[in-house]
DNA sequence: GTGCCTCAATTGTATCTGCAATCATTTTCG
DNA sequence: CGAAAATGATTGCAGATACAATTGAGGCAC
């Protein structure tokens, strides 16, 4: 956009923006062999790493508003790889891997690395290690950020 | 052997869309505060600067599906920041910015560069500027990439 | 000049995203 | 206890995103 003033310029959000779509394409290529989309494999491989989790914690694991949570996991939920079951409080809920879900992981695991493996080829391991640690530190600076949990 | 470049640990497109989402809730924040999202934002201030241009060209020049940008585009429009106009061939069209569009992109502005502002404090400028340059070089190597212009 | 291929934009369908509001259930406090 | 505040999940609404299929036009080959 516009880039008069000094320091880094041009617009970091716009940036992001367009790099994660060339990203995103390349991983949604490589898991749709899979028959996935790169969100729900993200999800499937956090479910199965976590373990039975509440929405809201998981939402919060994630960064992500908590609705969005909520509709991600009902697709995941009709094609049977996750199941709800009641949480701790009557308000809440437990969401976790089916073994279809398992399944369908471990499936798309190699996809996944091949879009990584891929990633690292064009871009440059070290360019991709030296984005992972920016991304970390700047998302360690930003707070987990989860939407509406800052005050308090 | 001790690598100099351990491979990047962890998905890379995960931790983009993490990051993403944090830094355009700043800047959603911000912009709210002038009556647009950031996305709208983006695609006024690149008319602001490319002039009339064709969908297809504009969809191009911001790696994003051609699908994606008529439906962006229609948005302003029926704001009335974006006006529509024939192209040079029947087929094609033209967009631009529209006098109420260029005051939207106006005062908008000083919000944006708020919300720069207050991420290069957050972040630390030095930080921001080096993920601008992986950024930049990521985007070159990824070759603007838009969906189906590749081969050829 | 008619038929076929290409190209530009759009529409169909599906998903992801988040804020605001809502609903149901705690929990807290007077 | 019982009303008010807090909490967890969801629904309503709006928009962003992309692939596949479609529509409408231009170009080219015979």
């Amino acid at each position: 956009m516009n880039q008069q003033t000094p320091g880094p310029r041009g617009c970091t959000n716009f940036k992001l923006r367009q790099l994660l779509r060339s990203v995103a394409r390349l991983y949604d290529a490589e898991l749709a062999l899979a028959g996935l989309k790169t969100t729900q494999y993200s999800l499937l491989s956090q479910l199965l790493s976590l373990g039975p989790i509440a929405p809201g914690a998981l939402a919060l694991q994630l960064g992500m508003d908590p609705s969005t949570l909520t509709r991600n996991v009902k697709v995941l939920v009709d094609l049977g790889w996750v199941a709800q079951g009641p949480g701790h409080d009557t308000r809440s809920r437990s969401v976790a891997i089916t073994p279809a879900g398992r399944r369908k992981q471990a499936s798309a695991q190699a996809h996944w690395k091949r879009a990584q493996l891929i990633l690292n080829e064009r871009l440059g391991t070290p360019q991709v290690a030296a984005l992972h640690t920016l991304i970390d530190g700047a998302l360690a600076q930003l707070g987990a950020n989860p939407p509406h949990a800052s005050e308090k």
